[in-house]
DNA sequence: CAAACAACGGTCACCCTTGACCGTCCGGGC
DNA sequence: GCCCGGACGGTCAAGGGTGACCGTTGTTTG
C-alpha cells in the first residue's frame, strides 16, 4: 500500500533535540523537587515550558521518558564533578579535601533524583533495566574521579581500593538519612571518622582511633 | 445541647485493636512490596482482607495510616532483632559473626519499607516529623542492639563507636544498590572489607591491609 | 513551488485514588 | 429489654494523571 516504504527517515530536525534536553533537564528536577511519583507529565512539561502535545510528541509514554532521563542524569552527575586543579601537598590536608569533595557530591540534587530512580526500578522492570547498565558505568566514572581527588600517591597505598569503597557507600548511607533529618551537611558528624578512616588507610604514620566522635544517626 | 459531654469514652471496643493490627501490618507490607506512592488505601485494604469501610472508620486519611504505620514499623524492626544467644569465643570470630549479622538486618524488607518513608518524607512534612523523632528513638534501640553483638569487650574498645557508625552506614549504603542490582547479598564484597574493617578498629594485634577486594557497586 | 512528513498545540475520554456519606450491625450500660 | 454509640459495609462524587486523538504549523526534499 505504501508507495514508499518508510525507509526515508527524515533527519530529524534540530529543534526536537532542543525540546528533549528540555523536557530531560525538567524531568530531572522534577524527580529531585518532587520525587517519582511526583515527576507527572504535567509537572515536567510545566518545568520544561512546554505544551502537552509537544512533550508527548517525543516522549509517548512516561516510562520512556523517565527512563531516557536515566541516561541524562548519568551524564549530568558525571559532569557535575567537575575535576578540581589544585590539591594540598601534604597527604592528609589532602586527604581531608579529597574527603570533603566527595562528599560535597552527595549534598547535590543528582543524588536525590538518583536515589528515587533508583527506589521506583525495584517495581518498574523496564526502568530497572535500564539503570543497571547506566549505573555500572557511572560508578566506574565516579571511581576514576575519587581517584583523581585522592591522586595518584595516595591511590597507590595498599587499603586504597576498600577504603574507597567503605567511605562512599558509607556516605551514601549518611545522605540517605537528610531526607527527614534536615541538618546543616557542612559539619556531619561523619566527616572526621572518613577522614580518620582514610588516612589509618593511607597514612602509616596516622595514629588510629583518635577520632571516636559519636556521629550517631537515625538507622542502625 | 448534648446532655452529655463527650466525656464518656466508650472504652474503645477491642475488635478496633484487632483491626488497626491487620491493617498496619497491611501497610507495612504494602510499602515493602509497592513502595510508599503504591500502597494505596485499596492495596492495604485487600492485603488486610478488611472492607473499605472498615480501614476508612479507624484511619480516616490515608496519611495519618502512614504515619501510623512509622510506628508500627519501628516496634517491628526492634522486634526483628532478637537477640542471638550464642556468640564465638575467639574475637576475631565474634566480629565477623556480628558483621553478618548486622548485614542479615538490612536483607529484610523492613529495610525498604524505612527506605521508602524516608523518601516520601521529603515531601511530606506530617510525615517527617513524624518520622523524626521515631527513627532518632529506632537507632537508639538499634545502637544497643549492635553493642549486644559484639559485646561488652569489644565495645569498650578505642574506636568500636567509629567503626559501629561507618560500618552501620556503609551497610544502608550497599543495600540500597540492590533495588537496581540484584544480586545474593550473603556474599557481597562488601562483607570481607567492613569485617576487616571492625577487625582492624578492634584488634590490636590485626595487621592492616590484607583485604583490598574490589567490592564495586553502582553508584560514587 | 508543492508534496510529504516532522513537530507541535490543545482537547478529551478513561482510569485510578481518595475520602465523604449513609445505612446497618454489634455490644455494653441502664 | 432498651437505647446509644462505636464498628463496619458499601457506594459515589470529585480530583488528578495518562495517553490517544486530531488539527495546525514548520521544514525539508524533489
Amino acid at each position: 500500500m505504501p508507495p514508499r516504504i518508510p525507509n526515508d527517515p527524515r533527519p530529524l530536525q534540530p529543534r526536537s533535540l532542543v525540546t528533549q534536553q528540555q523536557v530531560l533537564d525538567a524531568a530531572v528536577t522534577a524527580l529531585i523537587e518532587h520525587g517519582y511519583a511526583g515527576a507527572t507529565t504535567v509537572v515536567i512539561q510545566q518545568l520544561a515550558g512546554v505544551t502537552r502535545g509537544r512533550l508527548l510528541h517525543q516522549f509517548p509514554a512516561r516510562d520512556q521518558l523517565l527512563i531516557a532521563a536515566v541516561q541524562h542524569l548519568a551524564i549530568a552527575r558525571v559532569e557535575a564533578t567537575r575535576e578540581r586543579t589544585t590539591w594540598p601537598e601534604d597527604p592528609g590536608s589532602r586527604i581531608d579535601a579529597a574527603i570533603e569533595e566527595m562528599w560535597s557530591t552527595y549534598q547535590q540534587g543528582l543524588f536525590w533524583a538518583s536515589t528515587e530512580l533508583w527506589l521506583a526500578s525495584r517495581y518498574n522492570d523496564d526502568l530497572r533495566q535500564a539503570l543497571l547498565p547506566a549505573e555500572r558505568l557511572l560508578g566506574e566514572k565516579i571511581r576514576t574521579a575519587t581517584d583523581l581527588m585522592f591522586g595518584r600517591e595516595l591511590t597507590a597505598r595498599e587499603g586504597y581500593t576498600a577504603m574507597r569503597e567503605l567511605v562512599n557507600t558509607s556516605m551514601r548511607g549518611v545522605a540517605l538519612t537528610y531526607s527527614f533529618d534536615r541538618r546543616k551537611a557542612g559539619t556531619d558528624g561523619h566527616l572526621p571518622i572518613w577522614k580518620a578512616t582514610a588516612r589509618g588507610r593511607l597514612l602509616a604514620e596516622y595514629v588510629d582511633g583518635v577520632v571516636d566522635a559519636d556521629g550517631h544517626d537515625g538507622k542502625g
